[in-house]
DNA sequence: TCTGTCACG
DNA sequence: ACGTACGTGACAGAC
């Protein structure tokens, strides 16, 4: 027979598990939603899951309750609601109030109490009760019928553990009533609640769990099995353990206005909701609950679609055209077609001043069209659009060349905030203008389905008129933010040096290529039978949870880190235990190598274009955070050089012919450089000036020897020092790092920010700054908001530091490498003619230059990098040429 | 889809 | 008391 289930939440619980476990959440008007945001997100999930036919929550009232009456320092120790919690929970319950989930208070009791009646009631009535909570404290309640679903936080990530009586005795070897009296015995900190002073929790499990109660225990203190110093303990504490399990004990008993009835599951107001949600922007809650968008509809551009005119004759393209030809300024959004990955136009829908017009491509001859969109793209007219770099590729292939791009929506708004999720056109319009875009359903195209045509056309008329009003208000972000040089000196040009490389990409040498990954297989075969004889069975060494199987279980090594999930095998963890079995130094050999078969070789190869033998890297501006550009697909900017074994797949990586080098220019130390100059560091700029060896200067500095007595060794700490002050050093983490003891590492940073005193200076001065404004600015005020500042979670707010500290200096050492970039691309256009620009890694350069041109590009090249900015320190860069990558590195 | 691992600056 | 350096992207396994 089906079996009714309740679920009661304890809210307080929840909540502040959330707000703890979640990192800082905002609303547009600063409103925290952290706590709020994580409890929508447990109640749904238990929902989901268990289907409960009633539903109710319960919350703490924050009066004195019965039991400060029994005691008057019940929970006297506990802190204060952290100022960012508090507005959360009337916004909890007013969500839950548009939800129809009745939510129970009530005054001198807490909201064990009222989760204590309520499961009792679901008891006597035969209906299954489960209860959702983090604290244990209600595994008390757990019994046949009631189900206590505890959340926990393990590793900053949230579990349900779900106990019923079973797996209580299970787990604790205590049943939930026997909890009541080991509680009384353990006392509990955080609610003050006392205990046996001198016994914890170890012993009052086990006496619980050998004497079953405290009433046993008390009468037959005499005759118990205990050593005398416990029963002198228990003989001493029996009044406040009679005390303790009064408070301990959950009232199931309140006078409580509740039935079932009252908590029968009810459909949510959607409309309330709605706008709770989006006032607190909750785009995900929205979407999973499939809320309509009613009140966006007044935002919408619909006057924009009924005046759109669709162009599919010539004589109409052709007058469109010219009409875009004489204005000073056009909005235009390009819609492709994709099929097996070979991309097409399939419109074009341009504004100019508010008159739309939609292009239907395939209404026209291929050859006519191109001719008319030329000569609007190659014009001088200023145009603006969404993701430039893009359209820079697309036409490329058409033949056409973008001209005069006055404006990218999507890389403006990611210099005004460089840590959004998304820079497309919806998420813009949404955020920034609280607009709706219309969402178009990407169904399956037949011949006989051409009804999304018209949304099509509707949306991409929405598009382009709200492009005119994004970039309104990301230039007025821009111009406030004074980022004005930013944006149009380094990041517009920028997206066009980028399609270049794009385009251009790297040539490989794909049979090498291959005969490498053949010798790779060989090597891993006999490593993997070796593997296998010593483990004594085959297993999947690609699988941690497998392989930590058989070398903590089955050989019996000592493990040591775990991880969110089990044991770890990481490469730090089989460095030390490397000595201790021979199948270590196997494995790690595997693993080196099946990382450079599986990612380096055959990810590679199906991403080479088998006619030029180049592959084409995509070069990313609007994803890091510090405002460094990031490569996918492949990403080339990790191919392997730190070990010898991985640096030969460099060797691969060539030019087209012998007409051609590679060139490959780096900037020495340029983040130190860049420490040295926002520090204003006298020590440090010295050693610079003077073209010293940095880190054994600092070495020098830290060890108080001279400089040409510096030992390798010192020089190699004081190098892992130097690193970690431009990561916003921890003192653990740098003895990890070193292998030495934390006092140490302590006493190297101390002596380090002692030697360069100005340095300290600017750690501090950056962090108030930080602190005040609640952002960091790099040297050309590329701009990262840093929330978690604002976190009381202390490793939330730690982690902010960090990134106050070094986001300055990474993202002022990507402006100076962009501005290189864009100087070498624009020079290059110039003076020369058969080289390329083609990579960029972060600090280094990589030109594909023809021979005849190779001297004059590398001076260039040399040039303007080390000229991109003027600093306290020069810049230096050292500068390789080879026929392949290897070689020039 | 998430997790662990590992490649780079 | 608690957890441990900044920024990325790709792959294989597990769910």
């Amino acid at each position: 027979m089906y079996e009714k289930s309740l679920m009661i939440i304890d809210g307080n619980s929840i909540i502040n598990r959330a707000f703890y476990g979640i990192r800082q959440l905002n609303a547009k008007d600063g409103t925290p939603t952290n706590a709020v945001y994580g409890f929508l997100n447990i109640l749904f999930k238990n929902i989901d899951e268990y289907r409960p036919d009633y539903l109710c929550v319960a919350f703490d009232i924050p009066k004195p309750t019965f039991r400060h009456k029994q005691y008057d320092a019940y929970k006297a120790n506990r802190k204060p609601m952290p100022d960012d919690l508090r507005p959360q929970l009337p916004l909890a319950k007013e969500i839950l109030s548009a939800m129809n989930i009745p939510a129970f208070e009530l005054e001198g009791y807490e909201a064990d109490d009222i989760i204590g009646t309520v499961s009792r009631e679901c008891e006597q009535s035969g209906i299954k009760c489960y209860i959702v909570t983090g604290d244990k404290d209600d595994l008390q309640l757990a019994s046949e019928h009631t189900a206590v679903l505890l959340t926990v936080t393990r590793m900053g990530d949230t579990q349900t553990d779900v106990m019923d009586a079973g797996k209580v005795k299970e787990k604790y070897n205590v049943t939930p009533e026997e909890f009541i009296d080991v509680k009384a015995i353990m006392g509990d900190t955080s609610d003050n609640i006392p205990g046996i002073k001198g016994i914890g929790e170890k012993g009052a499990f086990e006496l619980i769990a050998k004497y079953k109660s405290l009433d046993y225990i008390y009468d037959n203190i005499d005759t118990i099995d205990v050593k005398p110093a416990m029963r002198t303990k228990l003989e001493q504490g029996r009044d406040v353990a009679f005390l303790s399990r009064q408070l301990a004990t959950i009232d199931r008993n309140v006078p409580l206005d509740f039935n079932v009835q009252m908590c029968v599951v009810k459909e949510y107001d959607k409309d309330k909701l709605y706008s709770i949600f989006d006032r607190l922007q909750f785009k995900t809650l929205i979407k999973k609950l499939d809320l309509s968008a009613d009140t966006k509809k007044a935002n919408k551009a619909e006057n924009v679609f009924e005046n759109m005119r669709v162009v599919s004759v010539k004589d109409e393209l052709n007058t469109v055209m010219q009409a875009c030809l004489k204005s000073d300024i056009l909005y235009y959004n390009i819609g492709v077609n994709s099929s097996l990955g070979k991309k097409s136009i399939k419109s074009v829908c341009i504004n100019i001043k508010d008159d739309v017009y939609f292009i239907d491509t395939s209404a026209f001859d291929k050859d006519i069209l191109i001719t008319e969109l030329k000569r609007v793209f190659e014009s001088g007219v200023e145009k603006v659009t969404i993701d430039s770099k893009n359209d820079y590729i697309l036409l490329e292939e058409y033949g056409i060349k973008l001209n005069n791009v006055a404006f990218d929506v999507s890389v403006g708004a990611y210099i005004t905030d460089p840590f959004r999720t998304s820079y497309g056109i919806r998420e813009l319009a949404d955020d920034f203008l609280n607009v709706e875009i219309e969402e178009i359903q990407t169904v399956q195209q037949t011949m006989f389905d051409d009804d999304d045509t018209d949304n099509t056309n509707k949306s991409d008329a929405e598009k382009v008129y709200i492009l005119k009003k994004l970039q309104e208000y990301i230039q007025n972000k821009i111009d406030e933010n004074g980022q004005h040089d930013l944006y149009y000196n380094i990041e517009l040009p920028l997206a066009k040096v980028l399609a270049d490389m794009q385009i251009a990409g790297m040539h490989i040498d794909i049979d090498c290529l291959n005969q490498f990954s053949d010798e790779l297989t060989k090597n891993m075969i006999s490593l993997e039978q070796d593997i296998y004889d010593l483990a004594g069975e085959e297993f999947n060494i690609n699988s941690p949870k497998q392989l930590a199987v058989i070398l903590f279980e089955k050989l019996g090594l000592k493990s040591g880190k775990k991880t969110k999930t089990g044991y770890s095998t990481n490469a730090d963890v089989l460095e030390k235990l490397k000595d201790q079995h021979i199948i270590i130094p196997a494995i790690m050999n595997y693993r080196q190598i099946a990382k450079l078969k599986s990612t380096y070789c055959d990810g590679f190869v199906n991403l080479i274009n088998k006619d030029t033998h180049r592959i084409h890297s995509e070069f990313n501006q609007t994803v890091t955070a510090t405002g460094r550009i990031s490569s996918s697909e492949p990403n080339m900017q990790n191919i392997p050089v730190r070990t010898e074994l991985g640096r030969e797949i460099r060797r691969f990586f060539t030019v087209q012919s012998d007409d051609y080098v590679l060139v490959d220019a780096d900037y020495s130390q340029i983040e130190l450089r860049v420490l040295a100059h926002m520090a204003n560091d006298k020590t440090m700029i010295q050693a610079f000036v003077n073209n010293e060896d940095i880190h054994a200067v600092t070495a020098s500095q830290v060890f108080g020897v001279d400089l040409d007595k510096v030992t390798s060794k010192q020089r190699s700490s004081a190098k892992a020092v130097n690193f970690g002050i431009v990561y916003g050093i921890g003192e653990y983490s740098l003895s990890q790092d070193l292998g030495i003891s934390v006092k140490e590492a302590k006493e190297y940073i101390q002596s380090y920010l002692d030697k360069y005193s100005d340095v300290k200076k600017y750690m501090h001065d950056i962090k108030q700054f930080a602190y005040e404004n609640g952002y960091v600015n790099t040297l050309c005020n590329r701009r990262r908001y840093i929330p978690e500042l604002k976190s009381s979670n202390y490793n939330v707010r730690a982690f902010g530091e960090r990134v106050a500290l070094n986001t300055p200096i990474q993202g002022t050492a990507a402006d100076i490498i962009k501005i290189a970039m864009v100087r070498v691309h624009d020079r290059i256009s110039k003076e020369l003619e058969k080289s390329r620009l083609i990579l960029q890694v972060h600090d280094e350069l990589i030109v594909e230059a023809h021979k005849s041109e190779a001297d004059k590009l590398c001076e260039i090249v040399k040039y303007e990098m080390e000229n991109a900015m003027k600093l306290n320190v020069p810049l230096v860069v050292d500068m390789k040429c080879a026929s392949n990558w290897y070689d020039a590195k």
